[in-house]
RNA sequence: AGCGGGGUUGAGCAGCCAGGAGUGCUCGUCGGGCUCAUAACCCGAAGGUCCGAGGUUCAAAUCCUCGCCCCGCUACCA
């Protein structure tokens, strides 16, 4: 079998903050698994990534702390390299979309697709603030939701209900540096013509059997949907310019430039080879991602690919789900989060490795717990692997003065043992070819669990003849190149107390099915792989980083602003279904002296109409009117949140339908 | 409502793509063994309508069809 050419890449992680434990288990561990495994197998595979620094956050975040975004840029790129080394993840080239060959690239591709008729620029309308002098994209303009009414969020997307937004569609938006209203002004854009690949998508997708069904599925019904031109370019000075000569303060847009930046990290890594992988159809080219970056690389990627016309389209899309926290959604925003370098900063990185991949969420989500962590990690890690290479290496330490016996004849045991070692590299390489990494992991633990197994029924502390240790000591060399991929800190240390030559990292993953520790060979110095996590260690790590906060970063509102909210209680008088709306009612309440109003409520899940005519309610009477799937609601109702769904505020006891409450 | 993902022993998960006796892992319960090893390891027991109903098959947790329930995202909680 010739050798596999393979280009790994993983999702660029946004040089605006530092990663955490999602990030990790999401798009780079299990990248790094698989490039290890693939390095021993002596193919030919490299591993690139880099941060994406351009995009608003990071200017306007900037711009907040005035300093310039190629500092936050600075830290951040340095905080997130040094955490991915400290968690061994083994990128070939870790780059920045900032460096001057990435703007030249970027530049390069926006030319030939231009050249090649794929973009064209059209004239729109944008937010403009007229004291700033510039235009407004997404992150710039602040302002009131349309759909959840939440204040001062962000023109891209809205940090309450999650729906994406346009910056035009804020109310009362105001430019987020100096604060005053934007107003609309033309400008010109540029726009790729992502419609036209439609079809060509479809068909690639389509073909594309060998895809995980979350990645093919999602993104065959988003191209049903029918695809939309996207705008490549915005105003703005931070980003690669528009190499045009009528495009003095346009930038391309930061999803264009991010993707074009692993072919540049791949350039930096090696200026002349870097065609071998990107523009040979032989190499395949895997992209390591989270959910949230599947369509980006199946649908908008490939195309921009396809429309310049010299790469070869990306052989695989590995995705992974989401990771919960304790039973709980991580968000940053809340604070409910556990960064990766607080966690290594008290864990050594082979036990987050190991734990983090024994929960892979590959096909659905699935929670991190500290206790669990700690559980998992004494009882497998070190109970069963770490224990088994201990005890084997300490007993021809202390019986056999560290040197391993010659074998005598074999038993039934001892032969079944040996298939062991010879079929342990099939049985873990097979799965992390094909992406599963968690049971890889698995196939190991059951490796080392037979060595226990085997160990226990010899004997060899009452008797033994030699043939168990010499098994048990190649059995235990077959682990250290086995867990490489897995545990890589782990696995060198192993390969040392072993006393073998050379690194672990240069053996044949094929070579872990041999024998060849003789009789006679010298062990190095040993002592314990890991040490158990203690209670004690555990908790004061939770009480120290897993804080709840989200209740702490509360707004404070102003006594005058609370004044303003007109309260009152109201008498439901008629209860309607709207059409097509599974949640909502359409409600007529009698205000008394404000007379009857008409509301749109959100409560048909938990309220039957018949509980809820004549029920006395409290209303919110001086909101401004909405339109809500067609209706007019001129008001809304107060309700207490219980695990999601509303249970009404009411008066303890019968008051007159418009009664203000104070 | 659309899309996606789930429903496997007391709890939490693998197993399903590639059908082969309900197989496995962690925790918990009960009993035994061992003392090389980090209170570790090994053996055994109890505990299951593998969500339900059909179908394909010699054989279904696994493949197909229909249905029920849960979760996520989106649409529609002003």
């Amino acid at each position: 079998m010739g050798k596999e050419r393979i280009l790994v890449t993983s999702a660029l992680p946004y040089a605006n903050g530092p990663l955490h434990i999602g990030h990790a288990i999401g798009a780079y561990i299990p990248a790094d698994v698989y490039t290890r495994y693939h390095r021993l197998k002596g193919n030919d595979v490299i591993f690139i990534c880099g941060t994406d620094e351009h995009g608003t956050p990071i200017a306007v975040t900037a711009e907040q702390e005035g300093i310039p975004p190629k500092r936050v840029a600075d830290n951040y790129h340095k905080l997130i390299k040094k955490t991915f080394s400290d968690i061994g993840v083994s990128f070939d080239n870790f780059s920045r979309t900032t460096r001057e060959l990435h703007y030249k690239n970027s530049q390069e591709f926006f030319l030939r697709i231009l050249e090649k008729g794929f973009v064209y620029k059209k004239t729109v309308e944008r937010p403009y603030c007229p004291v700033c002098k510039r235009f407004l994209p997404d992150r710039y303009v602040r302002g009131t939701c349309p759909y959840c009414g939440s204040k001062d969020e962000r023109g891209d997307q809205c940090e309450r209900c999650g729906k994406q937004l346009e910056p035009h569609e804020l109310l009362d938006s105001y430019c987020a540096i100096c604060g005053s209203s934007p107003e609309q002004k033309k400008t010109e854009h540029w726009f790729f013509r992502l419609s036209e690949f439609s079809e060509r998508l479809n068909e690639w997708i389509s073909e594309q059997k060998h895809w995980p069904d979350n990645a093919r599925n999602f993104s065959l019904g988003w191209i049903s949907e029918g695809l939309e031109d996207r705008a490549i370019t915005r105003d703005m000075e931070w980003g690669v310019p528009v190499p045009l000569r009528n495009a003095e303060g346009k930038v391309l847009y930061v999803w264009f430039d991010a993707p074009i930046g692993y072919i540049s990290s791949t350039q930096e890594w090696n200026a002349k080879g870097w065609r071998d992988y990107w523009q040979n159809p032989d190499c395949k080219i895997v992209h390591f991602i989270g959910k949230d970056n599947i369509p980006f690389h199946t649908i908008i990627w490939p195309a921009m690919l396809m429309a310049h016309g010299d790469y070869t389209l990306p052989w695989q899309i590995s995705s992974n789900e989401y990771l919960n926290l304790e039973g709980r959604k991580m968000s940053t925003s809340r604070g409910w989060v556990l960064w990766l370098h607080d966690i290594l900063g008290e864990f050594s990185p082979d036990l987050v490795r190991y734990y983090l991949l024994s929960i892979n969420p590959a096909n659905h989500d699935s929670d991190f717990s500290l206790k669990e962590f700690q559980h998992r990690v004494n009882s497998e890690l070190i109970g069963t692997l770490g224990n088994f290479i201990n005890r084997v290496l300490v007993f021809i330490k202390q019986n056999r003065g560290g040197i391993v016996p010659e074998p005598v004849e074999f038993d039934d045991l001892d032969s079944r043992i040996l298939e062991t070692i010879r079929g342990a590299p099939g049985r873990v390489g097979r799965e992390i070819k094909e992406f599963r990494f968690q049971p890889a992991l698995n196939a190991l633990l059951a490796t080392a669990a037979e060595g226990n197994e085997y160990f226990q029924h010899k004997e060899p502390w009452k008797r033994e003849n030699g043939t168990t240790l010499y098994l048990c000591a190649n059995l235990t060399r077959t682990l250290a190149i086995l867990m490489h991929p897995f545990l890589p800190f782990s696995a060198r240390r192993v390969w040392e107390m072993l006393g073998l030559n050379g690194r672990v990292e240069e053996q044949e993953w094929v070579s872990a099915g041999e024998s060849p520790i003789e009789g006679g060979h010298k062990i190095g110095s040993v002592e314990p792989l890991y040490e158990k996590i203690e209670d004690k260690k555990i908790d004061a790590f939770g009480k120290k980083f897993l804080k709840p906060g989200s209740e702490s970063k509360m707004d404070i509102l102003k006594f005058e602003e609370f004044k303003g909210m007109d309260l009152r209680v109201g008498r439901i008088k008629r209860v309607e279904d709207i059409e097509g709306a599974d949640r909502l009612y359409l409600l007529r309440v009698d205000l008394g002296s404000l007379g009857e109003r008409q509301l749109v409520a959100g409560i048909k899940d938990t309220y039957k109409k018949k509980e809820l005519t004549g029920k006395e309610i409290v209303v919110v009477a001086n909101l401004e009117p909405a339109i809500i799937r067609g209706y007019k609601s001129e008001g809304m109702l107060l309700a207490a949140d219980l695990d999601g769904k509303p249970v009404f505020l009411v008066p303890e006891r019968e008051v007159k339908e418009g009664a203000k409450i104070r």
